[in-house]
RNA sequence: GGAGAGGUGGCCGAGUGGUCGAAGGCGCGCGCUUGGAAAGCGCGUACUCCGGAAACGGGGUCGCAGGUUCAAAUCCUGUCCUCUCCGCCA
């Protein structure tokens, strides 16, 4: 969310922000809104201010001059009732807009509708070629009974899979290869929950937007706030220290949550439905930074997880490309997202299989997460997150790049100490 | 699931209707003191909104949301969270 008083400095920003993102928003109409709100506020204040010193006279006062005090403070408290009870929607509707109101693109940011005005930054690595027929991963899987599909459908429907024998254990390897990677670059690993209260959703900006791509708890353990299954590990961790004032000593915060990702997929039918490239659960290692506002900090954070993910790529292997979204593309909350996609032989294309996102204070914002910087000021943070990695997605262009001629896949050098020393998996 | 206790400032902790944004202590900051430090002494130490160029003035906040009252940290209702005991359990 924006900054109201920003808003009001800056509407015309505000209006090119929204119209780059394709999002419709009024911005005037906030600003009446605004402008209403703020003179109902100053009269309410001046009655309160009233009542409040007439009422520490009551106490002194008796006889008449008592009861002319308090048929003035009936008189004043009606009056304070009248305009909170018209402030009260004001406020509401207020709250409603900031909730909506996009985060202008950085100027940076390719304009375009959608993904296909995103623009390709560079190409990193060798796309694997063969010197035979090459498969798709669901070949490839099926061949090693490392995937059973159908059994998945029959118990909890399309879009799930099971993972069987050393595609489990490869799937674990490649976690535990990322988690190594990223505490190596000063990351602390996060455990968290994945059924989390509505507000971390709204305040990492999935809400209001994502409710029909989020399962929610049918049963929660409170009657007047939603549960929510989160998409990633991000809303948790991003959301940890919401409502907190954090010390600038402490910053930056360095995270890496790993958690199972839950994803309804709704509106995606017949899309991607081969294989476990789409589907409604996976496993993601995720890095979120928390640090001080300044743009130049947040870009070298962005640049630095982005070389995360990149180091993620080399060291499984994989041909990849780096993408700048589209203003179109990128969500309300985005200030800027780059996306990595790996080559996917089987799809003769790149597929996405990571996104990092600098939110600026977007997020922060919402969560109201602060921090006191060295002149004891206290201000919003900036956050942003991207993926390590997240699987089984990932595993689609890893089993396709290094199959070989006869369907075993060889296992990339910084893979095999998580593999007992296998240099390859599969059955001929 | 049953029974009970509690949520106050960075921390501990007092406070059962007005003089309480809140005693006292700890911590922290500044100053005095000292050869230097400790101790000691003094001063200062929450967030937020509205008006204002600023100085400053005012509103709100004692988990959260309502209610009673001229007036609520204090009374009432609901709710969330924490702790203890019993039950169940990976």
């Amino acid at each position: 969310m924006l900054d109201l008083g920003w808003i009001r400095e800056h509407p015309d920003e505000v209006r090119r922000g929204a119209a780059r993102k394709g999002i419709a928003f009024d911005v005037d109409a906030l600003l009446a809104l605004d402008e209403e709100r703020r003179q109902l506020i100053h009269i309410q204040e001046q009655a309160k201010a009233e009542q409040n010193a007439l009422g520490k006279q009551v106490a002194t006062l008796a006889g008449d001059s008592k009861q002319v005090a308090l048929t003035r403070l009936k008189q004043l408290k009606e009056g304070v009732k009248e305009h909170t009870d018209r402030l009260a929607p004001i406020q509401q509707q207020i709250d409603v807009m900031l909730l909506a109101c996009p985060n202008p693109p950085a100027d940076d940011v390719p304009d375009g509708p959608d993904d296909s005005a995103n623009v390709e930054l560079r190409t990193e690595g060798t796309k694997a070629t063969f010197d035979f027929q090459p498969k798709d991963h669901v070949e490839l899987m099926r061949q090693h009974d490392w995937l059973d599909v159908d059994r998945a459908g029959r118990l909890a429907g399309s879009r799930s899979y099971v993972l069987k024998g050393e595609a489990v254990l490869l799937e674990q390897a490649v976690l535990r290869l990322a988690m190594d990677l990223i505490v190596e670059r000063g990351y602390t690993m996060l455990s968290v929950p994945v059924i989390v209260k509505e507000w971390a959703l709204r305040g990492t900006a999935y809400f209001p937007g994502a409710e029909e791509q989020t399962y929610r708890i049918a049963n929660p353990t409170s009657e007047d706030e939603a549960f929510w299954l989160v998409g990633t590990s991000e809303v948790s961790v991003t959301a940890l220290h919401g409502g907190e004032i954090l010390d600038h000593a402490d910053l930056p915060l360095k995270y890496a949550g790993i958690s199972p990702c839950f994803r309804r997929e709704a509106g995606t039918y017949g899309k991607d439905t081969r294989g476990v490239y789409r589907v409604h659960q996976f496993n993601k290692v995720e890095q979120v930074v928390v640090d001080v506002a300044d743009d130049a900090t947040s870009r070298q954070h962005h640049a630095d997880i982005l070389e995360n993910a990149e180091e993620m790529l080399r060291r499984l292997g994989l041909a990849y490309r780096v993408m700048a979204v589209a203003a179109g593309d990128m969500g309300r909350g985005a200030r800027f997202k780059y996306d990595l996609e790996a080559w996917m032989p089987g799809r003769d294309a790149y597929g996405e299989t990571h996104s990092a996102t600098r939110f600026r204070d977007y997020q922060a914002r919402r969560l109201d997460l602060r921090y006191r910087d060295a002149e004891g000021k206290v201000r919003h943070c900036h956050t942003l997150n991207n993926t390590v990695i997240a699987s089984p997605r990932v595993l689609v262009a890893f089993v396709e790049t290094h199959q070989q001629a006869d369907g075993t896949i060889a296992v990339p050098a910084a893979l095999q100490p998580y593999l007992n020393g296998r240099t390859v998996l599969g059955k001929a």
